[in-house]
RNA sequence: GGCUGAGUGGCAGAGUGGUUAUGCAGCGGUUUGCAAAACCGUGUACCUCGGUUCAAUUCCGGGCUCAGCCUCCA
């Protein structure tokens, strides 16, 4: 029974999807005018695993994650950098897909663009100003009233009086209310626009989620998704705006990763302080940053540095050094025992790290296994790659992933020199030469290259 | 100031009212020409002060510290 710590509730809930067999999910996703950085790789991971393990399940998803391709820091960069919206978001689009799939994950089964529902938006904000929950102030700008809703800040945990004691809210004159929230801004000269019954403008920030949310995937479904820092107030606002203009129950469960942290601060664009996902597949293979992202448990802090990078890089190859030379056959299904410790793992609100721990275990059994073929051996592997499968991991050749070299290393030692040298080494150790065999073997461990000897030859791999 | 959440062994990171997390690193052993990998063994861990309890790291309360949100942010 699959339990889901459920951020309106502030506790787990027990997962009952509305339609029987189906869950639609809506993750906010990228807004796209820079590369992506490891928190938004986190966030990608992360519901990634969350799809596969509900579809491990037995339900059918509906994963939704949209593309904001149009709002203030959009504008201003395309300026800064003298191309237009279009090319910057693009380009920005085309650099988050290859991110992603660098990362493992599968593509969400929609990834709408705001400026593609821009008719859906207008429709969303026209339906609320008829219904009184919104307004156009004198410069033509549509707000939203908070007033109007009665339960604004329940997500947050926040109530209006302690917002409007907040020292932080700016004031805008045009707004009948400070904590008002802008639906659709007016155009200045020179800014992308559409024609909407205020005038020529463009959406605000939070309503593109509420419009295409429900454009994808109804007025009420199963699970929103995202960073933290959305909860308030980008997710209370969609709320607001959904609730308020669908009179229906928007979605039931809202699930907040955790931050990605850099010196016990949070990662952000704001701040600088922030590493993108390419810069950090220079130096590590990209299921090393998979594994090290589904190794803290996804509401918990993750604390980026080199050193745990290089932890789960050391973690991960144990598993993969335990699955080298086995072949089964992809299609089997894990002993009845090990899924019920998986799922149990799994099901208490996606214990990742705990499922993990599983893995290892695994991995400790199969190598006291002397013999490879046999059936408890091959029931392990069958386990390791299954549950692998379901977190997005070890897929992928052992000797292929310990033999890996990371995006930058395009000048260290190719295969065929190793190989070479191994010959050599090898030829030296049947000559008794140890002192030779030794010194090419040091030689190889300066380079990154370590060497095993077995009694079918010597295995090597990049550390 | 208001509201969240967190403080676990050298590090990372789960979890639990009394019983081994797991990984990395360390130490001892088996193995090896020597290594590596692997296996076995090995760690007086749970911020602090009170309370509840036969028993608390785990529940409750106070304190301290840290992070986050209240402004753009995954």
């Amino acid at each position: 029974m699959l339990k889901i710590y459920n951020s309106l509730s502030r506790q787990k809930e027990v997962f009952m999807s509305i339609k029987p067999g189906k869950v639609s999910m809506y993750v906010c996703g990228m807004t796209v005018y820079d590369f992506c950085h490891i928190g938004h790789a986190r966030v990608m991971v992360i519901f990634d695993m969350i799809a596969r393990y509900l579809r491990y399940s037995g339900f059918e998803v509906a994963y939704v994650r949209n593309i904001t391709d149009i709002d203030d820091k959009i504008i201003a960069r395309a300026n800064e950098n003298n191309e237009t919206i279009s090319e910057l978001t693009n380009r920005f689009i085309v650099a988050m897909h290859e991110d992603s799939d660098a990362l493992g994950n599968i593509s969400p089964n929609l990834e709408p663009k705001a400026t593609l529902h821009i008719p859906e938006i207008i429709e969303m904000i026209k339906t609320l100003v008829d219904k009184k929950h919104a307004y156009a102030g004198s410069n033509n700008d549509v707000y939203f009233d908070v007033s109007s809703f009665e339960r604004y800040g329940r997500l947050s945990g926040k109530n209006i009086e302690d917002l409007r004691s907040g020292e932080r809210v700016e004031i805008q004159q045009e707004k009948d209310d400070p904590l008002d929230f802008v639906l659709w801004k007016a155009a200045k000269p020179d800014e992308p626009s559409w024609p909407s019954p205020w005038g020529k403008g463009r959406p605000g920030w939070h309503i593109e989620c509420s419009a295409m949310s429900t454009y994808c995937l109804g007025n009420h479904f199963d699970i929103h998704g995202g960073g933290q820092d959305l909860q308030f107030p980008h997710h209370e606002n969609e709320i607001a705006q959904s609730v308020c203009s669908t009179d229906e129950k928007f979605a039931n469960f809202w699930m907040h990763n955790g931050f990605v942290k850099v010196d016990e601060e949070k990662m952000s664009k704001s701040t600088g302080n922030f590493f993108t996902v390419r810069e950090v597949l220079q130096k590590f293979q990209p299921e090393v940053i998979r594994f090290f992202i589904l190794s803290s448990h996804y509401r918990s802090p993750l604390n980026y540095s080199i050193n745990n990078l290089e932890e789960a890089k050391s973690a991960l190859n144990g598993l993969y050094i335990a699955l080298r030379d086995i072949f089964v056959d992809t299609s089997s299904v894990p002993l009845k025992e090990h899924k019920d410790k998986f799922n149990a793992c799994m099901d208490d609100d996606f214990n990742t790290p705990k499922a993990i721990s599983l893995l290892h275990e695994l991995a400790r059994d199969l190598n006291k296994n002397t013999n490879k073929t046999s059936k408890e051996a091959i029931e392990l592997v069958v386990s390791l790659r299954f549950f692998g499968a379901i977190l997005g991991l070890l897929q992928d050749e052992p000797q292929k992933f310990l033999q890996a070299k990371p995006d930058s290393s395009n000048n260290c030692l190719d295969e065929v020199s190793i190989q070479d040298l191994i010959d050599q080494r090898v030829a030296a150790k049947s000559a008794k030469n140890y002192t030779e065999a030794d010194h090419i073997r040091d030689h190889l461990q300066t380079l990154g290259i370590s060497l095993e000897d077995t009694p079918q030859g010597t295995n090597w791999r990049r550390n």
